[in-house]
DNA sequence: AATTCTTCGTTT
DNA sequence: AACGAAGAATTC
């Protein structure tokens, strides 16, 4: 009898495939391996056997042995095994897809690079000179440093420092990663107001009681950070492993600093900009344990953490954690997932907790620590809304004379101002004036966005572009082109206009596509080094300003408009983020919004202050249409370049759906974006109540599905996010 | 996901 | 008959 195990790969295949291992040797669970592929050796991952879906039993003649063993490489702990199981099972994705993400650091299985870095040793070099002095001074304090940031910090050329080594008065020597040096636990703490030492009290004790979730559910500037802090120094004390998870990862910089002050020494970073080998670096520093804090993006989630004793989720209502493309997940729910199999502590924080996060506080699933005072007792921006109605702004004006007045006093008290419209770029659409054509995307349906310092038309959606063209391309009339609506690049010409004095910073996603780039403008502004910041969402999210006086919202109803179930909710956490960015210690903070319809019932929460209301309003209206968290949702997108095909496969599937008690089928219906990259896309809803298993239903479903044929593609989302 | 196999239409 | 492109099937 042949002995076998079952190897996982990353790829979307439906199980594990059994191979060959030589008598006598097995490979435990978890350890990567080199196995055959048809014509391709690949790299995979021993899985137990019996666990998850299992092929079929498969001809002994087929199989074939495994090429080597990694054993230099740490397995997979056990627990990110189950994960990886679970996840795939929730999202209805193949596990294969699921490791594909927990194996996303290629650098991490190739032998390890170590690091180089130059060291002071000693004798001074034969010849002197002002250059070599400069390097010898600032590699006194006989610390290993980077090539690079040595010169950079002795102003001079790597050069200098290459002449030094040959010279003999730096060594060159492997560098220490900078995990090796341990957290400082018992360092001063920022000081904590009652409340603050009350909730963090109650972290640390409920620490060691296995899997608890908590919502840390306070207003902004009410110092979460500080609390969860204290729970990150029980887990690290205990010699424990802890994730933090932020949704966006300009903001970790200023949670980086918060450690490194906290603790004396800097997390692990993890997100989609860490450069390759750092991402092999990090990810076998976790996986032997070495690394003990993370601070990561929603992919963080999935790092090998094989001794995890606590997860934090920063911002946990951004729909940043949920992720579309490839594996569709939700972080959040991940980590509560990834928690429970640990058995270890979730918190989830936030100053608008998610509706789902709340009413599962409510119904005693997850504890509750809410924190109503702001730290140092620095009071709430007061918040107003002004009614375009009766102050509009003037011709070829964005702004209300209101706000443009309260921008005058506030720059006049030297304090600084946000300036807040979730939109890219100069104008959402340019028409012509004659003929009344509009510029629109030629593979979606989509109007192209003017983008001024670009100097072209760019899609939001597929990336297309092209330069704005000097005459209407329809009929040709010259100077006809006008820009409807603003972005913020016009609403920075504005200001630009307006306030020729004062120091500007526009801050947009694809203005500063470099992290770095992007963390040194947010220093700067904190710098005091701006008076106007200009910004889409990016700034709404978690940095701290300390001299914003008043936030103004250009156009609170943007959210509104669109038929999205969570329009509101989402509207009230991005505004109330966003105005909460002004005010903290001295300075008195304030939010002006600019809206057309004040009586709205956001509007009316975020001027009244009253959140309680208003969210006991949107759960009622959840729980009469047994929408989620009280009921669950999945969404299914049938998409080909053919408009027919695509209709008419998805009436099919449609046709195909089983009968089932509690869950009811609706559609298709035209996605509201019905063209993106030049496919056509229609959807399918899936509406379950809470004891329906989605999940069972909908794998039935697929399996009795016609097939797709020819460019057609079926996916599935469950607990979908978007409805477009 | 990557490669091979199958099918079908076109070319010589 | 030979060739090529496009889609479907297979990989332990």
């Amino acid at each position: 009898m042949p002995v076998t195990v079952p190897v996982l790969l990353p790829l979307a295949l439906p199980a594990p495939y059994d191979y060959l291992v030589p008598e006598g040797t097995a490979p435990e669970p978890g350890r990567f391996v080199v196995v055959p592929l048809g014509p391709v050796p690949r790299l995979g991952v021993v899985w137990p056997r019996g666990e998850g879906p299992a092929a079929p039993p498969v001809d002994s003649a087929k199989l074939r042995p495994i090429i080597e063993v990694l054993d230099n490489v740490p397995p997979l702990p056990r627990v990110s095994l189950d994960f990886a199981a679970w996840v795939a099972n929730y999202t209805l994705s193949s596990p294969g897809m699921v490791l594909r993400m927990m194996m996303s650091a290629s650098a991490a299985f190739a032998p390890l690079a170590p690091r180089y870095g130059v060291r002071s040793i000693g004798p001074p070099p034969a010849r002197m000179t002002p250059a070599r002095a400069r390097v010898i001074e600032a590699a006194s304090n006989g610390l290993t440093f980077v090539k690079s940031s040595l010169a950079e910090i002795a102003g001079v050329s790597v050069s200098v420092i290459d002449g030094l080594v040959d010279a003999g008065t730096l060594v060159t020597e492997p560098l220490p990663e900078p995990w090796a040096e341990p957290f400082d636990l018992k360092r001063e703490r920022a000081t904590l107001n009652p409340e603050q030492t009350v909730a963090a009290r109650e972290l640390v004790d409920h620490a060691s009681d296995g899997f608890t979730v908590t919502l840390l559910d306070g207003v902004t500037g009410s110092g979460k950070t500080e609390i969860y802090f204290e729970a990150i120094a029980a887990t690290l004390a205990k010699g424990k492993q802890a994730l933090v998870l932020m949704p966006e990862i300009a903001l970790t910089s200023q949670f980086l600093a918060r450690c490194e002050e906290r603790f004396g020494a800097r997390p692990a970073e993890w997100h989609s900009a860490v450069s390759g080998p750092m991402r092999g670096r990090i990810w076998r520093g976790i996986a032997e344990n070495k690394v003990k804090l993370v601070v990561g993006a929603r992919s963080a989630l999935f790092l090998p953490l094989p001794d995890l004793g606590l997860i934090v989720v920063d911002e946990e209502h951004d729909a940043g954690y949920k992720q579309e493309d490839r594996v569709s997940y939700q972080a959040r729910d991940m980590a509560v997932l990834r928690g429970s199999l640990g058995q270890i502590p979730v918190v989830l924080s936030s100053a608008t907790p998610s509706i789902e996060s709340l009413v599962n506080a409510a119904q005693g699933r997850y504890r509750h620590i809410r924190l109503a005072q702001r730290y140092h007792n620095a009071s709430l921006p007061e918040i107003a809304a002004i009614d375009m109605r009766i102050s509009p702004p003037e011709r070829g004006s964005w702004l209300s004379p209101v706000l443009v007045e309260a921008v005058e006093q506030t720059l006049a008290r030297g304090e600084q101002v946000l300036l807040f419209l979730n939109r890219r770029g100069y104008a959402p659409v340019t028409l012509c004036r004659k003929c009344g054509f509009r510029f629109e995307c030629p593979n979606c349906s989509a109007w192209l966005v003017e983008h001024r310092f670009r100097r072209r038309l760019e899609c939001h959606h597929c990336g297309t572009f092209a330069p704005l063209p000097e005459t209407c391309p329809n009929c040709g009339a010259e100077h006809s082109l006008v820009p409807c609506g603003p972005g913020v690049e016009r609403i920075d010409e504005e200001i630009a206009a307006r306030f020729p004095d004062a120091r500007r910073v526009l801050l947009s996603s694809d203005l500063t596509p470099s992290v770095s780039d992007l963390r040194q403008t947010l220093r700067e502004i904190e710098e005091r080094e701006a008076d106007i910041i200009i910004g889409t969402q990016l700034v709404a999210k978690g940095h701290h300003f300390p001299g914003l006086a008043l936030v103004g919202v250009i156009d609170a109803d943007l959210g509104l408009a669109h038929a999205d179930p969570r329009a509101a909710e989402r509207t009230f956490q991005l505004l109330n983020q966003v105005t909460g960015r002004a005010g903290r210690e001295a300075i008195k903070g304030r939010g002006l919004i600019q809206t057309y319809m004040p009586e709205h019932p956001v509007i009316r929460a975020l001027v009244s202050g009253d959140r309680d209301a208003f969210l006991a309003r949107e759960i009622e209206a959840r729980k009469g249409a047994i929408m989620p968290p009280f009921g669950r949702l999945a969404a299914l997108l049938v998409t080909s370049s053919v408009r027919e095909t695509a209709e008419a496969y998805a009436r099919e599937v449609a046709r195909s759906a089983p009968q089932a008690a509690k869950i009811e089928v609706l559609g298709p219906a035209e996605a509201p974006l019905s063209v993106i990259r030049g496919r056509y896309r229609f959807r399918l809803l899936v509406k379950a109540t809470r004891e329906a298993d989605l999940q069972a239903y909908l794998r039935l479903w697929l399996s009795q599905a016609p097939k797709t044929r020819g460019d057609l593609r079926l996916t599935v989302d469950v607990d979908p996010y978007s409805f477009l």
